[in-house]
Parts: structure tokens; C-alpha cells; sequence
DNA sequence: TGTACATCAGTGAACGCGCGTTCACTGATGTAC
DNA sequence: TGTACATCAGTGAACGCGCGTTCACTGATGTAC
């Protein structure tokens, strides 16, 4: 063959990578193929020996973010070390490096059923995840307050990424982790 | 002249309506200004006549949704109903007549200068709006509270309406509702 | 009172552009005989 | 060992399409003289 073992593969994943990034920072549908292809060192004919069409790739994107936050979840050290990461100014400024969630489930509400379906699988599989780190109340108020917890650090984050007042924003960030803390018994 | 006076300011009117519905229901990006257009009933090249560009357009949506969801919180009865009503099955699967803010915010996170001092004006408003709604604590507290509050309603609607599954999209909206009250010391 | 002109919201065709997608082609390597 | 062919990731031009925006034009009304 003309290209070592693996070569294909790692030309897809780092396709994956760029939409990844770009997704999170413009949007899926603020960012073009043609971009893509272009930040990942290929002309956009490519794009199609990789995956059949756009959503493809959306599906794929989704997949490799959230199955990274999930391991990420799964190697934290503690719920209140997560809700301090999640709701600081680099997470803030940095969303193409960031949750997934948090810069496309808007998004993803408008997408395909097989986009929707792979997106609820994950999310049901963190909720769990969050609610193992709560050390008080019945499995049901755990599973509860893991599902308030995580509503709340997206939907802050996403307000203080659009409020344009760097105060605000910073002041969003620091309630959210107040709060999130006292929803997980682990206030002052 | 051609139109009776105010004719102009009820077309305009009419065009920030429509948009507002699709915007809401399908992104600003995903929504063309000839579709707009020929919901208002009009052809595209009227839409000239009434606003500078589509950013114009996005800016007096916003003003206009945002100000009715300030005049329907200055008009409410209370905050636990503020809250059930916000998260709400009616308001998850009505993106199209819901809170601008929920459909739009990552968005808008990613607008214009303008089009963010606009949102952040009135985001500002709405937060002293909640406190004020709050019947423990100091100012400092209730405003942190009130912040906590809108973030979760926020993100937990995003999350019930992304979600593919509705036993689980209802179980987010209910844990919501839960974690809003007990934050605002109205749980039972 | 009648006529010529100004006003202006709206029409609808056209502009250049970038989108997602297709496709004929390239060329380095592996395989068959 | 040498030659003919198959493989296939990638190239780059082209497709039709809808986008935001522009513009010459329409026609009903108001105004001027």
C-alpha cells in the first residue's frame, strides 16, 4: 500500500480532532468541510473517504468528546474538583477544548434521531457517573442532584460565555460552583 | 401615502416575530432571511426596508423576546411557579414561543459585540429580578442563588429538549424543578 | 379642480459566494505470474 | 527477476443549491401649483 499501516485511521481521527475543536468553538453549522479538511492538511475530496456526509462526522465528533468526558469523569478525583474545573475561566474561554455538551446541545436537539440517540446514551451513562461522587441521600435523591448538578454547570458556562462583561462572567462562574457544591452537601 | 400610518412598524413587528419563532425553534444559523420573509408574507427584497442586515435583525429579536421574558417575570406571581413553568414539558416542547436564552445562548456566545451588550443588559436585569423573588438571605446570597437558579433552568431545559428519551428528558426537567426549589428554600 | 411630481413599502430578478457533495484522475505501493 | 495489474488515500475541479445582499422597478397615495 501506499501509506503505512494505520495511516487511514489516523487521518480520520485527526479529522475528528480539527471538527472537533471547530465544532465547539463556531457551532456545527457556522463551520464548512471545506475548513475542516483544510486545518487537518487534506483538499476537501477526501472528506468523503472517511465518512459519508456531514452528519456522519457530526456523529463521530460527538462520540469522541463525549466518550473523552467520560473517561475524564471516571478519573477525577472528586465531584467538587470536577464542578471547580468545569466552572472556571479556562473552561470558560476555552470551549474548543471543552464539554461538548455545553457548546452544542442546542445543536444536537436539531440533528438526526441516530445523532439524538447517541447523545442521550452518554449523557445517561454520566449521570450515574456524577451521582457515584455524592456521598449523601438515597440512590434517588443522588441521581437527582447528579442531574440538577450537571444542568447547572452547562447552562452556566453558556452564560458565561455569552455575557459580555468579563465581572458578570466571572461572577456566573463563581455561583455556579457555590451552588453546585451546596446541591452536593459539600459547602462550607 | 400607500399604507395607513403605523403600517410600517407592524410589518416590521411582524418580520421580528416570525424570525423569533424560528430563530428559537432552529438556531439563528439554520434559518434563511427569504424564509423569514415569506412567513411574514412578504418577499425577501422588503426585508431591506426595515433592517440594515441579518445581525440587525438578530439584535432586535433579542431585545424584543428578551423583553417580553422580563415583563412575564416582573408580572409573576411567584418564584416556584416561575420555576415549574420554566421547566415546564409545554416550554421544552415549545422551543419556538420559549425563553430566547435557552435556544440561543451559545449562540449568541459567539455574535457580534452589539448583539452580545444587548444580551448581557438584559441578562443583568433579569438576575436582581429573581433575587428579589427570594425570601432568605443576604443580598450577596440571594443574588448568587438567583444566578444558580437561571443557569440550571437554563441548561436543564437544553438537556430535557437534546435528549431522545422521554422518560429521561421528563426525569431532567422534575430533578430540575427539585434542585431550583431547594436552592431558593422552598423545598418541602 | 386638475395635473405633474415626490414619496416609499413592497416586488422579484439578479449578484457573488460558500456550502455539501461528486467524480475523474493521480501515483506510490503490493500482488500475481 | 521483471512486468502488468489492482489497490486506494488523496487531489482538485466541478455540480447544483441556498445564502445574504443589491437594485431597478411598481403603483397607490400625498403634495404643490
Amino acid at each position: 500500500m501506499r501509506y503505512e499501516k494505520g495511516h487511514k485511521d489516523a487521518t480520520r481521527e485527526r479529522i475528528v480532532d480539527v471538527a472537533s475543536k471547530l465544532f465547539r468553538q463556531n457551532g456545527v453549522a457556522a463551520v464548512g468541510l471545506a475548513g475542516i479538511m483544510s486545518d487537518a492538511g487534506l483538499t476537501n475530496g477526501a472528506f468523503y473517504n472517511h465518512f459519508e456526509s456531514k452528519e456522519d462526522l457530526v456523529q463521530a465528533v460527538l462520540a469522541s468528546a463525549l466518550n473523552r468526558r467520560e473517561t475524564k469523569l471516571k478519573t477525577a478525583s472528586g465531584l467538587e474538583g470536577i464542578i471547580r474545573d468545569y466552572l472556571s475561566s479556562s473552561h470558560r474561554d476555552g470551549a474548543g477544548g471543552g464539554c461538548p455538551t455545553a457548546a452544542l446541545v442546542a445543536e444536537i436537539a436539531r440533528h438526526s434521531k441516530t445523532t439524538r440517540d447517541g447523545f442521550t446514551e452518554k449523557v445517561s451513562a454520566f449521570i450515574p457517573l456524577i451521582a457515584s461522587q455524592l456521598a449523601k441521600g438515597s440512590a434517588a435523591e443522588r441521581r437527582r442532584i447528579a442531574v440538577a448538578i450537571y444542568g447547572m454547570m452547562i447552562g452556566t458556562l453558556q452564560l458565561a460565555r455569552a455575557v459580555n462583561d468579563r465581572k458578570l462572567s466571572d461572577e456566573m462562574l463563581e455561583s455556579g460552583v457555590a451552588a453546585a457544591l451546596q446541591l452536593a452537601g459539600l459547602a462550607d
